[in-house]
DNA sequence: TTGACATATTCCGATATGGGCATATATTTG
DNA sequence: CAAATATATGCCCATATCGGAATATGTCAA
């Protein structure tokens, strides 16, 4: 089998930094590919593939404008990826806690 | 290039299911391989190569008690994740704060 | 239609992967 | 020390990747 395919799920899209970068990108507002190309300086391919990875996963949306093509990030899409770390919130909240409550008890001594 | 490595970062290591199920697993308390083996229903060997991928990111630690190791999930490892996906947070909290206006606006019909 | 611009797709090569299997290492017990 | 238990590592293979380069597709303008 090998590795699972990138095109399966969110985990899989987001694990590669210039997809982040690109939907970090998106996030400010809606653009052409040229403008993501001008911006993460990639190659136009490269990034044509990367967000195809991205829709194909739902993670952003596209509509056409004349020539251009213009993508926007679909949240809804990383929440679950949100949920997933937040099942984990509360245990570094707690390891937190005891680190703030040991240097406490030792600023007592 | 080819793909970036899984050891990298926490956005890679995580991007395998099966590892978020063990990380999922480790949520709960502290295990022993061969109990996370048991529960996953998977090889050990399989079991202690995605545990080296985990520890070597930091989101596992291990400890050794006689012949077993015991793995925990090191929250804090996992907080980046969150907190990037997290700034997509106010969009879809925006995005649902669309659709339910548009589902209350036809209601009024 | 032809040409220019914007984007997508295809083919390639190098490489990291994950599972299966065998085996090595570490620890306890006799 | 030897045997048993628990875990880690090494090797092999099939495969999914990413980037680069070339090319295909789509859209507008003259």
């Amino acid at each position: 089998m090998a590795r699972a395919a990138t095109t399966t799920d969110a985990f899989n899209a987001v694990a590669e930094p210039r997809r982040r970068d690109i939907l970090n990108f998106l996030a400010l507002q809606e653009r052409s590919v040229s403008e993501i190309v001008d911006a993460m300086e990639m190659e136009q391919p490269s990034v044509s593939k990367h967000l195809k990875v991205l829709k194909d996963v739902g993670l952003v949306a596209a509509r056409r404008e004349g020539r251009q093509m213009l993508y926007r990030v679909n949240a809804a899409a990383i929440r679950p990826l949100w949920e997933w770390t937040n099942t984990f919130e509360r245990m570094w909240r707690h390891q937190l806690a005891r680190v703030k409550e040991n240097a406490e008890k030792k600023s007592d001594w």
